[in-house]
DNA sequence: ACAGGCTCCTGCAGGC
DNA sequence: TGCCTGCAGGAGCCTG
């Protein structure tokens, strides 16, 4: 299993049946070898979660897949919102799952500045473009322009060199704090054993509307970009 | 090329 | 206490 962006991918053996279009009766095994048969492909939107339980065990409310695994337990994914999405690939018959944009975590500056070389978009749109980079979401984006100073509204292709390397830097250094700390439990985020996250107490803007800022006291100011309420403290970014 | 609006969906918060 | 309304967001689609 591993990710690419956003999804969540698992590598599957040769089916031993035919896929049909009602995703039942697949017999597929796990595959940790460079060449997987099949994959799985996962992304849990908002509120998606993956339950390993008893294939006994009380199905929960938005329960929407259900699957066996040889070790007699179910694999389960529940989704209250339904933002989720679960794809299965025939790689016989097509090609192997990859996120088209850049890993935001290992990107590095020069491919970075490409990016937004020439891209008049809003630099918080260009952020959660996952075609530009896989994987940074709507906290993650403030968050970052928060940490290097930019403002949201400014134009990606007028960034200098300077403040594109503070915001690699910055998208690095909050994703990889967010993750250590088991994501953002803002509304009813949990992880796969139930666990919230606590990257939320770390939030310097996001759903801190008229709330001071951190740094400098002036309130937390909110507008809304690409269609996402977007968080930022007017004096320290610009 | 890009912004904005709308859509899907449900849980939760706020107002009365 | 209970009802109603509005809001949250990832991503695709449509329109301007």
């Amino acid at each position: 299993v591993h990710r690419t962006g956003k999804h969540i991918v698992f590598d599957l053996g040769a089916p031993g049946t035919e896929p049909n279009d009602s995703g039942e009766e697949i017999a597929l095994r796990a595959q940790s070898s460079a060449s997987p048969a099949a994959q799985w492909i996962v992304h849990l939107g908002m509120t998606g979660r993956l339950l390993v339980t008893n294939r006994d065990s009380p199905v929960a409310r938005h329960t929407h897949a259900r699957l066996d695994l040889s070790s007699g337990r179910e694999l389960r994914f529940v989704d209250p919102r339904r933002f989720g999405r679960l794809e299965f690939r025939d790689l016989r018959r097509g090609a192997a799952f990859g996120a088209p944009g850049a890993e935001p975590l290992t990107i590095g500056p020069r491919e970075f500045t490409a990016l937004f070389h020439g891209r008049r978009s809003f630099i918080k749109a260009a952020l959660l473009n996952q075609t530009l980079l896989a994987g940074v979401g709507n906290i993650y984006a403030d968050e970052s322009l928060f940490q290097a100073g930019i403002r949201p509204r400014r134009r990606a292709s007028r960034l200098t060199g300077t403040e594109l390397e503070q915001l690699r830097l910055a998208l690095r250094q909050i994703l990889t704090q967010a993750i250590r700390l088991g994501g953002s439990s803002v509304s009813d985020y949990v992880d796969a054993d139930g666990a919230r996250g606590f990257f939320q107490l770390e939030h310097r803007v996001y759903q801190r509307t008229g709330e001071p800022c951190r740094r400098c006291q002036t309130p937390i100011r909110r507008v809304v970009v690409a269609g996402r309420g977007t968080h930022y403290c007017p004096k320290c970014q610009r």
